[in-house]
DNA sequence: TAACCTAGTACCTATTAGTAACCAACACCA
DNA sequence: TGGTGTTGGTTACTAATAGGTACTAGGTTA
């Protein structure tokens, strides 16, 4: 006989660069793109405010987020000829889009935050216990 | 005179265990959770069903990662006293609402992959030229 | 007894992030 | 005219942690 029909229905997650779902963990899973793409949601900002609305941010790694950000067309930075130079950073079109899908699972998890921590505090204590 | 009213609106994301942002990103952002969230949407399965499911995860990440969903409340994990033994995983109510909420992420990355390809493509060329 | 399930762990390496020093252009100040 | 501050970085080194390889351990089947 065949595999049962349960065993169809089971999606297999291939492991390549078309995998959506990878895609998305790898590009915006780090410690701090989110972050800084839900500061940019507030308007442009420069380089250094950012550096102090995250707080416990870098400034290496506050650079090498938002370059990658700005790689994969999320941010959009902008140099004005100033002195001293001011540096802008945006979202652009696509940014939004994905400030605002983002936002509905954030607002998600604050919504069970409770539950969550109920679940913790269950499991360590049947764990010592 | 006080600070501007744009300056007012800016958000500050506090460096703490309160703020969502870096909750969800801590609990959901690694690698390997997302894809084993989805494997359960389709019904509750065994390890090494998850395993092979999951291509290119190793026996030691599905084990902990699998711990941590089950701390965090997302996964349920129940034992069969058979021979040999049998431990199904499944999601709990909380692990389907934020399986939910996370396809609509990926959902939404999905339709947008070419754009952000296209920005990628754009960047390295002009970082090459 | 070999081969193969099951789930899980010990150990080590590879990646990621943090710290701190420095660069560079110019202003302001004495 | 040289020190200090402010802008937005970069580079080198180090610490933390995520992840892979190879193994343990109990049991079935042939």
């Amino acid at each position: 006989m065949m595999g049962s029909r349960k065993d169809e229905e089971r999606r297999v997650f291939r492991n390549d660069e078309e995998c959506p779902i990878r895609n998305v963990v790898a590009q915006i899973g780090d410690k701090w793109s989110i972050l800084i793409l839900f500061a940019l949601v507030d308007g442009p900002d420069r380089f250094n405010s950012l550096k102090s609305r995250i707080e416990g941010i870098s400034q290496r790694m506050l650079t090498q987020t938002l370059r990658d950000l700005e790689r994969d067309g999320f941010v959009l930075r902008t140099v004005y000829a100033q002195v001293p130079v001011k540096v802008e950073y945006e979202l652009t079109e696509l940014g939004k889009g994905l400030s605002a899908s983002v936002w509905k699972l954030v607002a998600w998890a604050d919504d069970h935050h409770a539950d969550i921590r109920k679940a913790r505090q269950r499991y360590d204590e049947k764990r010592e216990g």
